[in-house]
DNA sequence: TATTCTATCAAATGATTGTTAGAAACGGCC
DNA sequence: GGCCGTTTCTAACAATCATTTGATAGAATA
């Protein structure tokens, strides 16, 4: 078994240098699985992924996997967290880089641009989240909520202090938006091809039919 | 094994009426494991979902299935085209109800409302094939193509005549405007409580947002 | 050089899976 | 009542799964 508590801090009052290789040698395997086994989950389900072909993927035997992760439901319940906390991050970071006095449509428009990024660039943590989460055993979901609940909170935010601004209709349930408008973003994980239109653009045609919709100004 | 064809026309050349019950008993219970399978696969994925819980559901053994169904396959396969072919039905349904000369907008309006309502009413059939075919193996999915087809030409049909009829923006990619309505509909099971509101209300909401957009009319 | 730690492997375990086969129950019909 | 087709059950099957175990190779340490 693991014990990495200990050993990191056994590691820490000796020479830090001379252990950095085989230090960062777990982290770096650690990561080769948490890949594998998002891509996988993402395109075949959780349930019809096996661990050996997560080892396969991430080039070793089943077995192996055991002395990074004590179980497949860690390795899914890691994948959860990391989805929703790369992408909040990256939202956060994009909003923020607007600056305080930034306009509330703005902010909401690059909130919209980084989800859609975030999921849909090369990581697959996020997409692998949203297609698995729905039918996972709840206590695996349940370890996933604070970090969503967080998530959705800052969404929830965004579009409040949007609506205020009057950059939204106040007829508007902003409930319903919410789930709307990120419903409707991370069901691009279904048909979006990379090849096929950048992320830009995709993001582009999303916020004008959300803001405009699809009727001719009238 | 099965031979409904031989049967039921031995049947059809005896007395009907007698043996109404014990032939329509073979369609009540192949209509029961049905329900069962497809409520376990939207809640918890084809995979996680063990015969033993179908059977246990439509409340007989597991292998008294194979009386009705070839392979787990085969029922995941009719569950496949019975979604598709309900709601798009039901779509059709209230799309022609208003008759041949009925604005295109309005036609594109009950087209959503029929998604919907099929989609988060009673049947899960639907339900269980969005959550399920995307990660389904190929040889499955492949089976259920035809329709998708057909249901998304029809929609792609309803959006060309609103586009050229002036009732959707010129400058819309349809197909990016066909993924993102049926995407943010679908989306809706995922989140969607029966009791919180009914599926009308939710249906006005999805179509203003849809039609007009979230920014105030200018 | 001897020892300890890190990371992996190969093989086995018990549980669970979809599926099958044969026997039993049920009901209608002569 | 006895027969026959329909439907279900029981009990098993082989395959596959996540997980455990003990051994092992290599690098770091002393």
């Amino acid at each position: 078994m693991r014990e990495p508590e200990s050993r990191k801090t056994a590691k820490a009052v000796q020479e830090p240098n001379k252990r950095r290789k085989a230090a960062s040698q777990e982290h770096v395997t650690r990561r080769k699985i948490l890949d594998a086994a998002s891509d996988l989950f993402r395109d075949k389900g959780y349930a019809s992924t096996t661990l050996r072909q997560i080892a396969d993927a991430a080039g070793m035997q089943a077995g192996s996997v055991y002395y990074h992760f004590e179980s497949k439901d860690a390795i899914v319940s890691e994948i959860l967290d990391l989805g929703i906390t790369y992408v909040f991050d990256e939202v956060k970071r994009r909003v923020e880089k607007l600056g305080p006095g930034a306009e509330p449509k703005a902010r909401l428009e690059v909130a919209i641009d980084g989800h859609l990024s975030g999921l849909l660039s090369h990581e697959s943590f996020l997409s692998a989240n949203i297609r698995n989460y729905g039918q996972l055993p709840e206590d695996l979901r349940k370890k996933n909520v604070p970090l969503r609940r967080a998530y959705v909170g800052y969404w929830d935010a965004l579009l409040l202090e949007a609506q205020k601004a009057g950059a939204i209709r106040a007829d508007l349930d902003l409930k319903i938006l919410r789930l709307f408008t990120i419903g409707s973003l991370n069901w691009t994980v279904e048909w979006h091809k990379p090849d096929k239109g950048s992320i830009e653009e995709l993001s582009m045609q999303i916020k004008s039919i959300l803001f405009d919709g699809i009727s001719p100004v009238g």
